[in-house]
DNA sequence: TTGTATGCGTTATCAA
DNA sequence: TTGATAACGCATACAA
C-alpha cells in the first residue's frame, strides 16, 4: 500500500481512503491512486484489514453431515446469499458429534467469523442461548422454540398434517407414521400433525401404528416390516423422508404386496431419487435452497444491527404427488 | 494478552511464547500464565495472529457444485483431515460457473487462505498452472495430465475397462457406452477403458453404440432412448455413471423390456440410491472420502513445502456386482 | 529464561 | 480534501 501511494505521489491514508470511500476523495486523485493500483498490481492484504475492522466478512454453517442432500441443499441455498453480499462460507462438519461444536464455537471467541448458521444442532438450550445473546446466530431447519434465537423452519405440523389429510382423502382408515428421531423437534412436529389429521378427520389415533426410524433407509425398512407383522396392517403409512418411505416399500415388496395397491406410502423431502424410484414417490417437498438463502439473509440482517429482535420464518411444504399414494378417487 | 501478562506477572512476550513454545518457558512460570489464562478466558486473537504469521491455516475448496453427492463426499473426506490438522474449510462454490473461480483466486493474492484443492475444474490450462507455480493447490478428481500440479485421480481407464470386461465375461458382445460430457478427462478415460476392453477381448469397437450423455438421468434415459431405435440394439450398457444407468433403465423398462434379462446395465459411482433402485445397480465404486483425504493430506504437505515436485496418486474403483447386470455363468 | 521493542498492513482519528 | 500518526493483537529478533 505504501508502495502505491508513493508510487501515486499521496499518503497511504488517502489509498485507503480511495479503497473504502471513493467518495471522498478528489476525482483527479483518486484518478492517479487507480493508476498506481493498476501499475503496482495491488492487492489489499485482507488480513491487515480484518484485524483493524474486527470482522471477517466469513460465516461459520456447522452441519451434522455434508454428505447428508438435505443439508447440503441449504448449504447451496447460504453459499449462494453469501457469494452475493461479499461473506465466505466456513463449513463446520460435525459428523453428528455434538461435542465438535464447542471447537467452532470458539472460532467466534477468536473473531474468525462474523455469524453462524447452525443446521439442526443438538446442542443444550442454555449454551445455544447463551451463545446467542452473545453473537449473530440463525438455526435452520430444525429448531426449538424453547430458545431465543432467528430460525429458519418447515411448518411441520402443518406439513403432517396434509401427508396424512392426502391418505383419508384416499379413503385410507389405518394410516401408520414411521417417524423421524423423536428428539428433534421436526419429527415431533410431523408426528403431530400426523395425529391432528386423524382426530379432526374424525378418528382415533392408534398407537400401535407408530414407529420410530431415523431417516435412514434401513429404519423404514424395519418399522415397515414390524408394521406389517401385526394382525392387522395398516393401508397406508406416512414417513418422515423419503430415505424411510424407499425403506418401506422396499419391506412391502418383500412380502410380495404392491404400492400403491396394497399399501399407499407418502414420503417427505422429495429428494431427487424419489421421482426415479419405483414407484414413483407422492412427498412433501421442503424449499430447501430457499430456506437456505433465507437464514442467511436474515443472519446478515443480524450481524449489521438490522435486525435486532430474533426473527421466525416458517416455510410451507409442498406435496407432490405422483404414484406411491395412488390416485384420489371423489 | 496484556490483561493475562499483568495477572501473571510476566510480559506479554511470554505469554505468547507460553502460547507457541510451551517449552521455552520455565515450569513455574507456564503455571502461573495458564492460570492467568483460565481466569480471565482468554483466547487469542487469531486475526492478529494471523496478520503477523502471514498464514491463515484455512483452505479453500472450489466445487462446480456442493449439492452434488459426489462432490459433497469428497469435501466430506477434505474436511475430515482437515479438522485433524487443525485447518478450516472455505467453500467455494461455483455452480458450473467457470469465472467465478477467479474470484476465488483472489483470495490467495489477498492471503486469505493457505492452499486450495479444485474439484473438476475447467480452468484454462495456462491459468492454472500459472497459479500451480505460485501456491499450494491440489486437483480432483478430475485432472489434466497436461498441467503440472499435485493430483488425486482414479483410475477411469482401468476402472472403464473393468467394468466393460465384466459385461464380456458374462458373454455379451454387443455393448453400448453412454459416456459423461467429453470435455473431461474422466469422461474421455473411461470411454478409452470400454474401447480397451472390447479390442484387448479381440472384437471391434462399433462407434454407433457409443452416446454422449452429462452424467444426468435424463441423459442416460435419451441416449439409451436412441441407443434402442437402431436396428441392432446392444445387449448390454456401459453408463459412466449411476444416474445416467437409471435413466437407461428407465428407458429400457418404458420399452417393455427387461434389466438385465434383455439387456444388462453396469453404472459408475455406487451412489447411496444405487442399492436401493431396482434392480439394484452393478457399479464402479469411487472411494470418494478416501481421495477427499489423500487430497487435504498433500496439500498439506505442500503448504509446509514438505512435497517439493508435484505429487500424483491414482485410486482404484472397485466393482460392485448387483442385479443389473446378471450373473457371471461359467 | 525473560523482557523490550518493533513490525505485520490496514483503517480511523485528528489536525491541517 | 489530505496527511501524520496511532492502534488493532500478536510474534519474534535481540538484548539482558
Amino acid at each position: 500500500m505504501s508502495d502505491v501511494a508513493k508510487l501515486a505521489g499521496v499518503s497511504t491514508a488517502t489509498v485507503s481512503r480511495t479503497l473504502q470511500n471513493p467518495e471522498t476523495v478528489k476525482e483527479e486523485t483518486r484518478q492517479k491512486v487507480f493508476k498506481a493500483i493498476k501499475a503496482l498490481d495491488y492487492m489489499p492484504n485482507v488480513l491487515a484489514r480484518q484485524l483493524r475492522r474486527m470482522e471477517t466478512k466469513t460465516i461459520l454453517v456447522v452441519v451434522p453431515n455434508i454428505e447428508n442432500n438435505v443439508f447440503s441443499q441449504i448449504v447451496g441455498g447460504i453459499d449462494a446469499v453469501a457469494n452475493e453480499r461479499g461473506y465466505k462460507v466456513l463449513l463446520g462438519n460435525t459428523n453428528h458429534r455434538v461435542e465438535k461444536i464447542y471447537d467452532y464455537i470458539d472460532h467466534f471467541k477468536q473473531r474468525q467469523v462474523d455469524g453462524m448458521i447452525v443446521l439442526l444442532s443438538n446442542l443444550p438450550d442454555p449454551v445455544l442461548q447463551d451463545l446467542a445473546n452473545e453473537f449473530p446466530i440463525v438455526v435452520t431447519p430444525d429448531a426449538k422454540a424453547t430458545v431465543e434465537v432467528s430460525t429458519v423452519t418447515l411448518d411441520n405440523v402443518e406439513s403432517g398434517k396434509r401427508a396424512t389429510d392426502h391418505l383419508l382423502k384416499l379413503g385410507h382408515r389405518r394410516i401408520a407414521h414411521i417417524s423421524g428421531t423423536l428428539d428433534i423437534t421436526s419429527s415431533q412436529d410431523r408426528l403431530q400433525g400426523y395425529q391432528q389429521a386423524i382426530v379432526e378427520g374424525g378418528y382415533f389415533v392408534d398407537h400401535t401404528l407408530i414407529k420410530e426410524g431415523d431417516f435412514t433407509f434401513s429404519s423404514g425398512f424395519e418399522a415397515m416390516s414390524a408394521l406389517l407383522n401385526t394382525s392387522v396392517p395398516p393401508t397406508a403409512v406416512f414417513c418422515a423422508s423419503d430415505e424411510m418411505a424407499m425403506g418401506a416399500i422396499k419391506s412391502i415388496k418383500s412380502r410380495g404386496l404392491k404400492v400403491p395397491d396394497d399399501i399407499a406410502v407418502v414420503g417427505f423431502d422429495n429428494i431427487k431419487f424419489s421421482e426415479v424410484f419405483e414407484p414413483t414417490l407422492t412427498t412433501m417437498a421442503q424449499p430447501l435452497f430457499q430456506m437456505g438463502k433465507k437464514a442467511m439473509t436474515v443472519l446478515i440482517e443480524r450481524i449489521n444491527n438490522e435486525a435486532l429482535e430474533e426473527q421466525h420464518f416458517i416455510y410451507q411444504a409442498e406435496l407432490i404427488v405422483r404414484e406411491s399414494c395412488g390416485v384420489i378417487f371423489r
